[in-house]
DNA sequence: CAGAAAGGCTAGGATATCCGAGTATCGGTC
DNA sequence: GACCGATACTCGGATATCCTAGCCTTTCTG
């Protein structure tokens, strides 16, 4: 669950800070709840993501790394592939690779034509603990329990718009 | 702006995504949709914000301690507090305002009554850069700069349910 | 009123992410 | 055929977040 040491708040703290935000003259009040909720919703969900995950031994970003190589054609793709894919910097990948590679989910393999490259390439064992923790998922929808559908698809939808405007593909 | 060494992905990736995880007989599709889409969406965001924020030497996490201190009546709230309302961990405020003591814009005293409790209190030069970082978020409209009016409400409203649900406040 | 329980904060350890810099390799150019 | 820019990956440093554990103080309880 997402962290809560204390009782719920007898307020929205989102509509509070609108509030204050309008009140000392500040502009963008709409931005910033928007803002605020997203890290929010980001706080949340991935708390119980990562909570789900924890059995499999995954975190979410270890869990997208090994669906992506369970997805590929070949079970194994360059590193700067999954970065472009994951929409992650380069080192993020090395350190997510190596996570995976120490729990033999995983395997680093030379690219057959290019010394540069290096495949990461998803083991048997992986494969395992894909369909594993993808059921764990499915089980807590992916932290978002709380929407309905319609929810869901309103979030994706208003969400590619941003993406694609802030170039993530076209 | 949000990380982006390459040019944009000729497809969606996250749509991409969805039709493997179908195609796999994997269940919950749309909340992965929407789980990845959060997660994206709070990544190009917060790479933004924390961009338009540099040049006054914050972060998102800062200024929204920042922002809190500068709403509260006294100018000064206890440390647990601003973990209450920012929703993060005791020890996430205690990082947050170390950081923001150590530029000199918040300023750490003794409760009066209370010998447990430490009050993080904004200072005057604390409120001239949160003044300034409010306009600057302003300008950049939070990262969200893609989304319409709508858009934003849309969000906003989805997320609340979330937030809700999730226990944040009732 | 003394001891136990609860509350408030911080230190240390772990993970993920980014950026800058460094190493190695590939390719095109002169 | 040698050189130099572009590519591919990794290392070290920085920030933010969480958790566990610990210290001190306050409050409740017997």
């Amino acid at each position: 669950m997402a962290y809560h040491p204390n009782v719920p708040l007898p307020f929205d703290p989102v509509a509070e800070a609108r509030r204050n935000w309008v009140a000392s003259g500040w502009a963008g009040a709409d931005a910033m709840v928007a803002a605020t909720s997203i890290a929010r919703a980001h706080q949340i969900m991935l708390a119980r993501i990562d909570k789900a995950l924890g059995p499999c031994g995954l975190t979410f970003s270890r869990f997208e790394a090994l669906a992506l190589l369970f997805f590929s054609r070949r079970g194994a793709l360059p590193m700067g592939k999954i970065g472009d894919r994951l929409q992650v910097h380069p080192t993020s990948v090395t350190n997510t690779i190596d996570r995976l590679e120490e729990d033999g989910l995983v395997r680093r393999t030379p690219h057959p034509g290019d010394r540069r490259t290096v495949l990461a390439e998803i083991t048997p064992a992986g494969r395992r603990v894909a369909r594993r923790a993808s059921a764990a998922l499915a089980e807590v929808e992916f932290g978002l329990s709380g929407l309905s559908a319609e929810g869901l698809a309103r979030l994706d939808e208003a969400i590619r718009i941003l993406r694609r405007e802030a170039g993530d593909f076209e």
